[in-house]
DNA sequence: ATTCATTAAGTGTAGTAACATATATTACAA
DNA sequence: TTGTAATATATGTTACTACACTTAATGAAT
C-alpha cells in the first residue's frame, strides 16, 4: 500500500511533499514494530536505548550526561528513564564521590540479562529492514545523511 | 556529522543495523524542525495535521473515524485532539442528528486563518527537504516505501 | 575567602501515544 | 420484540517528549 492509500490522500503535489508526509509516516511504522517487540518484556524503546548505552559503558559508570549525549533524542529526560530501570532493578544508580553533584548509573547483573533475552529483537528489527538489499540500505542511509545535512 | 558522530557510536556491524538507528534518528529530527516552526503559532504537529483534515472535508463535518483513518498515527486518540482544537475555537464539535452515537466536526473560519497563517510553516518544511534534488527526494520516496512493504 | 557564573541533575507542566475499558446508540437476529 | 453484537466516541492509565525552572555543588575571579 502507498502511503496516498494509507492515509487517503491525493497526489503529493512533489516529491518533496510527499517526503515530509513520508518520513512521518515511516518513522512512525518503524517505532511501532519496535515498540511491538519490546512490549512482551515491559520494555520500552527509551528504556532499551539507555539500558544499551549503560552496557556499552559497562563496568564503567555512565552519567546522567553521558547518556544524553548518547541518546537519539537529546531533549528528553535522562534521569526519569534512569528512575524507571532503577525500579525495575535494571540499573543502580549512586552518588558520585568525585562530584556530589553527578550520580554514576551502572547496568546490573538483570540489567544485562534482559539484553541478552532482547537480543532477538535486535535482529527482528534487522529482519525488518531486509526487505531491501544491502546496497538499497546503503543508498537510503547516504540520503537520510544528507537530508538532515549530514556531510558524509 | 554522521550518525555515528551525533550519538558517538562506534561503527554499525552492517548497514541494515545503521539503518535502524537511522531511521530514528531521522525522524525525530524531523519532527522537531516541524514542531519548533509550527510552535509560535502554538500548534502542535498532531493538532496541525488533524485540522488539515478537517479543512480537506470543508464544507463537510468529518466524523471522528473518519479523522482516525487519514492520520498519520492510526492509535491515537483523534478525540483529545480534536478537544483541543474546540478549545481553541479553531474546530466546531457538534452530535451527529442521523446518528446519535457520532459527532460532527467543521473547521472553523478561526481554523482556516490558522491554516493560512501556516502556509509559510508547509513551505518551510519543504524547503527543509531540499537539500535533495527531485531525483534523490523520489528515490527516497521509493525506498521509504519499498522498506515498508508498500508495493510500487 | 566571597561572590557569581556554570554545571549536573531533578522537578513541574502540557501535550501526546498506546492501550484498556466504559458508555451510549444502533443494527441485527431469534 | 427483546436480547446481543457491533459501532462511535469518550475516559482512564502509564510512559514519554519538550521545555522551563529549581536545587545543589563546583569552579573561577577578584
Amino acid at each position: 500500500m502507498s502511503i496516498e492509500t494509507d492515509i487517503k490522500q491525493a497526489a503529493f503535489k512533489s516529491s518533496h511533499h510527499k517526503l515530509v508526509v513520508n518520513l512521518l509516516f515511516t518513522a512512525n511504522w518503524h517505532q511501532n514494530e519496535h515498540l511491538r517487540l519490546l512490549k512482551p518484556d515491559g520494555m520500552t524503546v527509551p528504556q532499551y536505548n539507555v539500558l544499551r548505552i549503560l552496557k556499552g559503558q559497562y563496568p564503567k559508570a555512565a552519567r546522567i550526561n553521558d547518556i544524553i549525549e548518547r541518546m537519539l533524542d537529546k531533549m528528553s529526560n535522562a534521569s526519569r528513564i534512569v528512575d524507571k530501570l532503577v525500579e525495575k532493578k535494571l540499573a543502580h544508580r549512586t552518588g558520585s564521590e568525585l562530584d556530589r553533584r553527578a550520580v554514576d548509573v551502572v547496568i546490573t547483573k538483570l540489567g544485562m540479562q534482559m539484553l541478552i533475552d532482547l537480543e532477538a529483537t535486535e535482529a527482528q528489527m534487522e529482519e525488518k529492514m531486509m526487505t531491501l538489499t544491502s546496497e538499497e540500505a546503503e543508498q537510503l542511509n547516504g540520503l537520510l545523511d544528507k537530508l538532515r545535512g549530514s556531510e558524509q
